[in-house]
RNA sequence: GCCCGGAUAGCUCAGUUGGUAGAGCAGGGGAUUGAAAAUCCCCGUGUCGGCAGUUCGAUUCUGUCUCCGGGCA
């Protein structure tokens, strides 16, 4: 695969969260004359803001839910497809910013053309296995798609759901679907990904711990209590599920003190983190920038090479990477 | 000072009628095609507080010491 100097530029910056994907994402923005597109599931909906540590630099594809509605990968896609060809149109370099993982895949893979999801496909799908367990269901799906069952746990209740919703709502396997060719909407970019993330866990660690604290501080807390009092809101709803959000949702409902809710969204903000860096691991075609306890880049590196040794701030490690004279 | 409880995995604790021990949480690894900040899977050797005694064998019984609770003075 050679260099199409033609295509335009797509960069698309990833990593765990609380790695400072922010500040690298801005500085490049202000130095490449781009647009930040939002690749992060929670900062589609509004009034998820402090908890969500969510920008203040203008991003596309933010606040454009309110929380008691759910966006997915494909309204992800269709969505980024559009932006991402509105910003290229006007000479500016697109720039996708975030750690949902599942997003940025759908979009540089692209999805294949099944069938939304169904609201009452899934209650029906929930109503029966609470009676019948999703093994059950598991052994249903084994029944229409033997490939799919094979490859999806029978207690991995979301996807035995999605499995059986689609051959419902089109009479397709999954597996057939997902057989079939997809055309990605970055085909017509070069995309260049780059990965931000302290080199010690224990960095990342100490990241998130501060952040977190720092969202109470600016009343991340009062922040919850607001969306509690909405009666339209339960804890069943993705924004609500969100890191943070659902641990200090159950201390308003009185479930655990405030500093139990605060220990386990830290846990839970860490085992976000953990997640997102299985799905780096494996990426490919990564242009890794590793950065120290002082946020400088310590190494650098192509994905499947090793690393060379640095000491530059991230914005100053990606621009000479893109072979821009950061001055 | 005396009495009663405790002391076991990073944390909270269970257990061994004496044959060196296991849950939850945390942590680590993995999966991931319209809920993804979601959802799911896998991973448990630790002077069983110290020392001494009884015993073939003690984390378990006995004595003693240390520390932490609670009570009485």
């Amino acid at each position: 695969m050679g260099h199409t100097p033609d295509k335009p530029l797509l960069l698309c910056v990833m990593g765990p969260t609380a790695a400072g994907k922010t500040d690298l994402a801005t500085g490049l923005a202000e130095a490449l004359d781009g647009e930040l597109v939002s690749v992060d599931s929670a900062l589609v909906y509004r009034g998820l803001d402090i908890g969500s540590a969510k920008p203040d630099y203008p991003h596309h594809l933010i606040d454009i839910r309110d929380p008691a509605e759910s966006y997915s990968a494909a309204d992800f896609v269709a969505d980024a497809s559009r932006v991402v060809a509105d910003i290229v149109g006007r000479g500016r370099t697109p720039i996708l910013v975030g750690g949902t993982m599942l997003y940025f895949r759908a979009f540089l893979e692209g999805l294949a053309a099944m069938p939304a999801s169904d609201p009452a496909i899934r209650a029906e799908l929930a109503a029966t296995a609470g009676r019948e367990g999703w093994p059950a269901l598991h052994a249903r799906l084994a029944e229409i798609d033997p490939i799919a069952a094979a490859a999806i746990h029978p207690h991995h209740s979301q996807r035995i759901s999605r499995a059986l919703e689609v051959f419902a709502g089109s009479g397709i396997p999954l597996s057939e679907w997902h057989q079939r060719p997809v055309v990605s909407p970055a085909v017509r970019y070069r995309v260049v990904q780059l990965a931000l993330c302290p080199q010690q866990r224990a960095e990342l660690h100490r990241r998130i711990d501060l952040r977190f604290r720092s969202m109470l501080a600016q009343g991340f807390l009062q922040e919850v209590a607001a969306l509690h009092r909405r009666p339209d809101l339960h804890p069943g709803l993705p924004a609500i599920r969100a890191v943070g959000y659902r641990q200090l949702w159950r201390h308003l409902d009185g479930e655990c003190s405030l500093e139990e809710a605060v220990q386990q969204g830290l846990a839970a903000t860490r085992q976000l983190a953990k997640r997102q860096l299985t799905w780096l691991r494996k990426w490919p075609g990564l242009h890794w920038l590793l950065t120290d306890a002082t946020g400088n880049v310590c190494a650098a590196g192509e994905s499947e090479a090793g690393g060379r040794e640095t000491e530059d701030i991230p914005l100053r490690a990606a621009l000479k990477y893109l072979g821009v004279d950061p001055m």
